[in-house]
DNA sequence: CATGAAACCTAGGAGCCCTAGGAAGCCGGA
DNA sequence: TCCGGCTTCCTAGGGCTCCTAGGTTTCATG
């Protein structure tokens, strides 16, 4: 009988694929067997387990998002760099959703420093903000609050969570445009005083 | 031997209990069954199966949530409000973490009109936004924006999706005093004509 | 052609979901 | 008090999953 021709990368390509089309929790080591028509004990040769295949399906889709968003947001500044961010960042969570929902597990923080995508889309994310003159820990700040807008958007946006019939692209249009004006007029200390005084808890 | 005393109502508890300890998705029918002393066949006469539990859970921890959110909000208005809002959502993601990443499942849109808290939430997210003057669909793009940035920097969080050594707490108070400031300059038709002819695809 | 390193296999244990049908507790009324 | 009858909980079992141990086959290389 003829061998699958298996490696590790095809194989996380595949349960990759897999995700997109029936979601990334489905995505099994019997299912992936049967794909390459393979006994499932024969895929432990190529990956740990299945906790391992996520993590690697993880590191694929991170890298492959963080490229698409460099690409997309490599000659612009401002505004037009958000815009642009914005849009890579949503195009590939619709395009791949499996993917994407990899990109959200918990990864082991020993092995982050390991890999460059991350390391990346710090540089690019912290890159893009420069032009609105922010400093630490304003930026940190900032940056924590595009991806929470962002990552929450997609994220309610595939579990079916927007109801109301108005058109997801025009929404999105205007949150990042909301996020713009909050990066232009961001609060400082001064502005901050009063909130303190206010409701907060702590 | 004495029975349990099982209910439907029992069950759904115990495993929003066991969410908030272990995970929501490790909530399994013979993990509930272990703590009931019950054989797990046992379950599936107050449960029709794993699907419908977590549909249970989830409506249990969406009413939970939005009562608190509720008595939060009470008698306040405008940014008194929405930090208000954000304290009492933020605060039940952390304090019950299994519960609320219930809330993120796909439920079945035909039994949505059946669950008040659904409804309820809509009511007090609305309302909260009443002070900043928006129309429709503005109104609607707000509440989008508020929800995606408070679940995904909940949902961020909790995956240890922040690693910068920066006070979390401090980064929240930030963000929501950031989109304070988004909705008291929400941008109107004439601004995003300037957007329209910029960078973005369509 | 031999040999060593892989890729791939069979066999099997354990946990999980779920169904079918039987036994046991608990309630009402006679 | 005793006796149906309803409900709860059980045993039994099938199917799917993850994963390990150890054997066999394929393939490249000397």
């Amino acid at each position: 009988m003829p061998r699958a021709g298996l490696t590790t990368d095809r194989v996380v390509a595949a349960a990759a694929d897999l995700a997109d089309e029936t979601g990334f929790e489905s995505v099994t080591v019997s299912a992936l067997a049967r794909h390459f028509g393979v006994k499932d004990a024969s895929l432990y040769t190529h990956v740990r387990n299945l906790q391992d295949l996520r993590v690697r399906v993880a590191l694929l889709a991170g890298g492959e998002l963080i490229d698409e968003i460099a690409t997309a947001v490599a000659g612009r500044a401002g505004k037009d760099a958000l815009t642009a961010f914005a849009g890579a960042y949503r195009a590939y969570a619709l395009r791949h959703p499996g993917r994407y929902a990899a990109t959200q597990i918990r990864v082991d923080p020993s092995l982050i420093p390991d890999s460059p995508a991350l390391r990346r889309t710090a540089e690019v994310t912290y890159g893009m903000l420069r032009a609105y003159g922010l400093t630490e820990p304003d930026l940190t700040d900032a940056v924590r609050l595009l991806r929470s807008t962002f990552h929450g958007y997609c994220a309610l946006e595939a579990t079916g969570g927007f109801a109301a019939p108005r058109d997801v692209q025009a929404s999105w249009d205007k949150a990042v445009e909301a996020l713009h004006v909050a990066l232009e007029h961001w609060p400082r200390e001064q502005d901050a005083r009063a909130v303190a005084d206010g409701t907060r808890g702590r």
